[in-house]
DNA sequence: AATCTCACG
DNA sequence: ACGTACGTGAGATTA
């Protein structure tokens, strides 16, 4: 079967100029964008296998089509000198390739990618990053949209786009009402993309909205006819000219193999692009690697079910190998080892295919069976969405993005595709290519030592997690409004009093004219600087808070501004009709092995001052209950203390002494008990420093001392806890050596940094290299607590529920009689996990009514 | 989409 | 000679 593969190569390479960094040679001569641009045609052809290949080019003389409507396109910006330079080596390389170039005066690439992929009648793939080109999709057309400037390639056909309700003709109706600015596409004055598919959803097209006019009521209506004329022209801009006198009738003159001539090697040495041409394959050499990996990988090919007869063998089928993987992302989709199946679903009865609820009753008893052995990507996220379908899922032993996250949790997948991408998969269904990705995922996860967290605590805490979720947090919605309506009064004044003191009205919010009021016009001494212009943040506001009045008004305002945003307006939607707010837990984002919160992200209420405690007292126990809180004291320290085996600080830990106090007595050479709060605080800092990978910068920064005192309090540090500097030196040596670190449960990060020449990034490395191990070793710890905290919970018939974690601290909503035990059975699961230590963890409990009353 | 700011551990 | 503390998520502005 023969693949075409057309390039709009002035869409990528111009996307690949401004995602990636100005790569240069050591003479000068830019390179990013080829590099770019080359990286993406291998990766495409390893996945796609293209038989044939043709790259298409713009042509900087205006252009016919749009050039009769000029104004709208002149308004490009030209190609910046440092792009432009990379086109005529681009060029020598694809002629290299035997990749065929085709430009032509007056039409853009999108014409001749329209008309070529119009031409021949074969699978072709047009790999671009203008969504335009999606109005070319059909039968044997499929776009390939780079996302991300050009990382993310995905995948777009007839399906893909009806799935967003669109059929592809209907791309240029949609770019006639919306318009795009990239384009110079005018558009609808005033319709953006979601009126436009409202639109497009009932009346079909641009001629159909403007046939059923008078049906359309309102201001959208008037713009409409405003902008008629507009819409029409934008039509006629957006249409790609598919019968464009493109001179290139041959395919066979775009043979493609991918073994390259010596010619393209030596270019590519020119351009000093030696990582890409080591991935290559050359004639008269031995085959490379990377381009054949996954040329004979067996992914089943779909079959269509659409009828429930159809779906019956299946299931019977699923049930007797007793082991598929499922996708109910893009579509839906089924697969064993050997099989895959693509159900068909309708929305309406009488159409083709399986309504969707008749496909969930037939697979609820197999999706709920923790016999059938299932694998899918994201659990938790498919648990959420079958459980609004009714079903329990169970029996899922693999979550491959859980895993794909173990292995490398500096990667952040946010689709499958992605994922997909990731490990060179070709195209395929998601449940074929998800069942595939599993079996290379586990090896991996077996060479790296990670099947037992995966197994005993990362699975496991999934349905935690997803509990927490449901049961939620209550919130006083009744305070919540007094809080809002105390904060808006205080504000208002504060505005008042701003616009008074600088003598006209600007937005407080924004930083470019803040910074122009308090540093241009009332010349106040200006601190750090941003990328953009000065700093207004904090610090620099603090520093000059005695030079004028404004600036305490500033801080005020902005303290208030933020906590009404944020954890007032922001959370009352997220508020449902029993009151409760549910956060959903990413288990799979963090670098150290963390959990983050999102929707709204409870790990972040305020706590640390007077008015953010009145936003933490919103959050409480449910009717009748009150909140058990139990935060582990110092964790990070005491990991330290042990992992260092630094007997001075471990027996301060084992003694419950102040470990902050004794730090201070020790390094300042002072009794205990003449500790001044000023040392002790200079202690605590030298601590915190200590965890994050000190610097001597960084803690003169927050210590606001010199920088060689903050040396010499790192050296005293090290003097009193002589093997903790010992520690700390091991922990970047050995990653140093193996390229990464690991946490008490053999958690992992990978830590490329260390490699960089960039010295800045080599010391961040550094910094992580001790950090990591003991921020990702208290976030194992935990882990294992909330297992068996939910755990016991559940055995002990308790009703209490475990509704929260925010890094050290755990929060049950305990019915009042079940206080005492669930205190107990909290304290002894968080203490008592870590047998072979000699450090012992400490967990403080307290409880009440409100989440500020527990703390 | 990037930047700045700021809430938490 | 460089220019930083570790880990997050969200809102507002700007481009």
């Amino acid at each position: 079967m023969d693949r075409l593969i057309l390039l709009d190569s002035n869409s990528l390479i111009n996307r690949a100029f401004y995602a990636l960094p100005n790569l240069s040679t050591h003479s000068g001569q830019y390179t990013g964008a080829i590099f770019g641009y080359i990286n993406m045609l291998m990766k495409i052809v390893s996945t796609y296998n293209p038989t044939h290949i043709i790259a298409t080019f713009d042509r900087k003389a205006p252009t016919f089509r749009k050039a009769m409507y000029a104004g709208y396109k002149a308004t490009r910006k030209p190609m910046p000198a440092e792009l432009a330079s990379q086109l005529a080596p681009l060029k020598e390389i694809l002629s290299a390739m035997n990749i065929p170039i085709i430009e032509m005066d007056g039409y853009e690439a999108d014409d001749i990618i329209g008309t070529l992929a119009k031409r021949f009648a074969v699978e072709t793939f047009v790999v671009t990053g203008d969504k335009d080109s999606l109005q070319l999709i059909d039968d044997t057309t499929t776009v390939l949209l780079t996302k991300k400037g050009i990382t993310e390639i995905v995948y777009y056909d007839e399906a893909m786009l009806a799935s967003e309700g669109l059929v592809p003709s209907q791309i240029i109706d949609l770019k006639s009402l919306m318009g795009d600015s990239s384009d110079n596409i005018p558009g609808v004055i005033g319709v953006g993309e979601k009126t436009a598919m409202d639109l497009l959803a009932k009346y079909t097209t641009l001629d159909g909205v403007y046939a059923h006019l008078s049906e359309i009521k309102g201001k959208l209506q008037e713009k409409l006819i405003a902008s008629k004329d507009l819409a029409y022209l934008s039509y006629e801009l957006a249409t790609i000219n598919v019968n464009s006198p493109v001179e290139f009738d041959n395919l066979d003159d775009a043979k493609f193999v991918p073994v390259f001539s010596q010619e393209v090697k030596r270019l590519l040495k020119t351009l000093e692009l030696t990582k890409i041409a080591e991935r290559m394959n050359f004639v008269g050499e031995e085959s490379g690697d990377t381009l054949n990996i996954n040329q004979d990988i067996f992914i089943p090919k779909a079959v269509d079910i659409d009828d429930l007869q159809g779906l019956g063998e299946v299931i019977s089928h699923l049930i007797l190998q007793g082991k598929f993987a499922f996708s109910l992302s893009r579509r839906v989709t089924l697969s064993t080892d050997e099989e895959c199946y693509n159900i068909v679903i309708s929305d309406n009865l009488l159409g083709d295919g399986i309504n969707y609820s008749e496909f969930i009753d037939a697979m609820k008893g197999v999706f709920e069976s923790d016999k059938i052995v299932k694998i899918c990507y994201d659990l938790k996220n498919n648990m959420r969405v079958l459980s609004n379908d009714g079903v329990r899922l169970n029996g899922v032993e693999s979550d491959v993005l859980l895993k794909a996250y173990l292995v490398d949790a500096n990667r952040n997948y946010k689709s499958e595709q992605e994922l997909f991408n990731a490990y060179n998969l070709p195209e395929g269904e998601e449940s074929a290519l998800i069942y595939y990705i599993d079996s290379i995922i586990d090896k991996e996860l077996e060479e790296r030592n990670l099947t037992e967290l995966y197994k005993e605590v990362e699975l496991p805490l999934v349905q935690v997690l997803f509990d927490m979720e449901e049961q939620g947090f209550k919130v006083d919605v009744e305070m919540l409004g007094e809080l809002n309506k105390k904060f808006s009064q205080e504000l208002d004044k504060l505005l008042k009093e701003i616009m008074e003191l600088a003598g006209k009205p600007f937005n407080v919010n924004s930083t470019k004219q803040l910074a122009s009021v308090l540093f241009d016009e009332l010349g106040l001494k200006t601190g750090k600087k941003t990328k953009t212009g000065y700093s207004t943040n904090v610090d620099v506001l603090n520093s000059i808070k005695n030079q004028h009045p404004i600036v305490p008004l500033i801080l005020r305002q902005r303290e208030l501004s933020k906590l009404k945003s944020t954890y007032l307006d922001g959370m009352l939607p997220l508020i449902d009709s029993k009151q409760k707010i549910h956060t959903v837990f990413k288990q799979t984002v963090t670098s150290t092995g963390r959990l983050s919160s999102t929707e709204p992200n409870l790990q972040n209420i305020p706590i640390r001052k007077s008015d953010g405690k009145l936003i933490r007292k919103m959050f409480v126990a449910s009717e009748g209950n009150t909140l058990v809180c139990a935060d582990y004291s110092q964790i990070e320290l005491r990991l330290m203390a042990e992992f260092s085996g630094d007997e001075t600080m471990i027996e301060a830990f084992n003694n419950g002494v102040d470990i902050h106090r004794t730090t201070a007595g020790k390094v300042f050479g002072v009794p205990f008990e003449m500790v001044t709060e000023e040392m002790r605080r200079q202690a605590k800092a030298v601590n915190f420093g200590i965890i994050y990978g000190i610097s001597d910068f960084g803690l003169s920064e927050d210590l606001g001392v010199s920088v060689y005192q903050a040396r010499e309090f790192i050296n005293s540090y090290f003097a009193t806890y002589p093997k903790v500097k010992r520690y700390m030196d091991k922990c970047v040596e050995i990653a140093k050596e193996q390229g990464y670190v690991t946490t008490y449960l053999n958690r992992r990060r990978d830590i490329p940094e260390l490699k960089s020449s960039n010295y800045n990034l080599r010391s961040f490395g550094e910094r992580v290299a001790m950090n990591m191990p003991l921020q990702g070793s208290a976030s194992d710890i935990i882990k294992i607590a909330m297992l068996k905290v939910y755990n016991a919970l559940k055995e002990g018939g308790y009703k209490a529920k475990l509704i929260m974690q925010v890094h050290d601290e755990l929060i049950i909503d305990c019915p009042l009689d079940e206080v005492e035990q669930v205190k107990k059975l909290l304290v002894d699961n968080m203490q008592n996990n870590t047998p072979d230590f000699t450090v012992k963890l400490i967990a403080e409990c307290s409880c009440g009514k409100s989440w500020l009353e527990a703390k």
